[in-house]
DNA sequence: ACGATGATGTCACGAACTGACATCACTACG
DNA sequence: CGTAGTGATGTCAGTTCGTGACATCATCGT
C-alpha cells in the first residue's frame, strides 16, 4: 500500500519546508525528508536535481513569464519599459494565497547559505534571460544588461517587501512604487 | 621533504584553477587539485571551506573596499554618487597584471553552474554590505537596496568587459562609460 | 487478461566534507 | 644546545550527497 500515491512532488517539498524550518537546512538530510513523503531517497532525486532544488520548483514558469512579457510589450517602449513590462509581466504569480507559503520559504531559504546561494542565481538567471529578450527586441548591449539589472533589483525588494510581516499591498502596488523611486535615483 | 613549503595556499589555488580549465569543475576531485601542490585532500579543506571556495578567495578585501569608499564618500553625496562611490573605490584592485588571471579564472566559472552559481552569491553579498553601507550614510530603503543593486549591476557589467579578449580600457575608463549609460536609462 | 509505460524501490559506489588524533617543522626560551 | 610549545599538515573513519544499473509494482489501453 501507498505506493503510487499521487502528488509526491508537492508531498517532497512540503516534508522539506516543514523539516527546513525546524531543524534547519544542513541538520536535515535527504533521507529523512523521502521518509516523512513516504517515499525514498531516490525518488527525491528523480524530482529534483539536488536538495536545494526542492524550493526552487516553478521558476521556469516565472522566467517564461519575464520573457512573454519583454516580447509583448508595444512596439515604441523604451529599453527601461521594457524591463519593467518584465517585471509587471510576473505579478499574477504573486497571490494572495500563496502569500504565506512565500513568507515560510523565504524564512528557510534567508537562514541558510546552501539556499541563499542557489536563490542568487536564480536571480542572476532572471536577469540573464530579461537581457537576452531585451537584445531580442533590439535593445543593444551594455544597456540591455544594465536594463534588465534595474529591472530585476526593483522584483527582488519588491518581493522582500511583499513577504514582510505586516505588509498588505499586493505585488503590484508595491512594484509602482519601486518604480517610482528607482526613477527618483537618476 | 617536501613538507611545510610556503605558499601553499596559493598553490593549491594554482593547481585548482589549471585542473578546471583542463577537465572541467565537476570532472575535478579535490584529492586530484591537492596532489597537484602536493598536499592531502583534509589540508585543502583546511584553507577553503569547500571545492568552490578556492576560486573565491580576496573577496573580503574587495567587499571592504566597497564599504570603505562608501563611508569615506564627501557628506553632500546623493545616494546615487554614494553607491557609485563603492564601484569606484574598487578599481585599484583590477591592474592591468591582474587582467590575465582574471580572464582565465571567469572563464573556468562561467563554464561551470556550481562556480556561477558561487559568484551569484558573492556579488549578491556584495550588493547587500553596499545597501548596508548607504543605510550607515543615512540612505532609507528601499532607496539603499535600489542603489547598492544599481551600483553592483554596473561593477558585474564593468568586470565581464574588463575581461573581454581585445579589451584594453581600464576598469575605470569602462566604469565612466557605464555609470553614464545607465543614468541616460531613467 | 495482458502487455506497455512510467513511477518507485533496491543496491552499490564515488566524491564532498568533517571530527579526532597523530606527526612533523619551525620558533622561543632557558 | 636542547627542549617545550605552536601551528600546519597527515591519517583515518565516518556521514551525507548524488548517480548509475537494474528490479518491481501500479495503471492504462486494447
Amino acid at each position: 500500500m501507498a505506493r503510487w500515491q499521487p502528488g509526491a512532488r508537492e508531498r517532497l517539498q512540503q516534508s522539506a519546508l516543514d523539516l527546513f524550518l525546524e531543524h534547519g537546512f544542513e541538520r536535515t538530510t535527504v533521507a529523512e525528508i523521502a521518509a516523512r513523503a513516504d517515499l525514498t531517497e531516490r525518488t527525491f532525486y528523480r524530482h529534483f536535481a539536488d536538495k536545494r532544488e526542492v524550493l526552487f520548483d516553478g521558476q521556469d514558469r516565472l522566467l517564461h513569464a519575464f520573457v512573454d512579457a519583454v516580447a509583448a510589450a508595444p512596439v515604441e517602449a523604451s529599453p527601461r519599459e521594457l524591463a519593467e513590462a518584465a517585471v509587471v509581466g510576473s505579478r499574477d504569480f504573486f497571490t494572495e494565497e500563496r502569500r504565506p507559503w512565500s513568507r515560510r520559504r523565504h524564512q528557510a531559504i534567508s537562514s541558510e547559505d546552501g539556499l541563499r546561494e542557489r536563490e542568487s542565481l536564480k536571480m542572476g538567471s532572471l536577469a540573464a534571460a530579461v537581457a537576452q529578450a531585451l537584445r531580442e527586441r533590439g535593445v543593444e548591449d551594455p544597456l540591455a544588461e544594465l536594463a534588465a539589472d534595474a529591472a530585476i533589483s526593483v522584483f527582488r525588494v519588491s518581493f522582500v517587501q511583499w513577504i514582510a510581516p505586516e505588509e498588505t499591498r499586493t505585488m503590484g502596488e508595491i512594484q509602482s512604487e519601486l518604480f517610482a523611486a528607482q526613477r527618483a535615483l537618476g
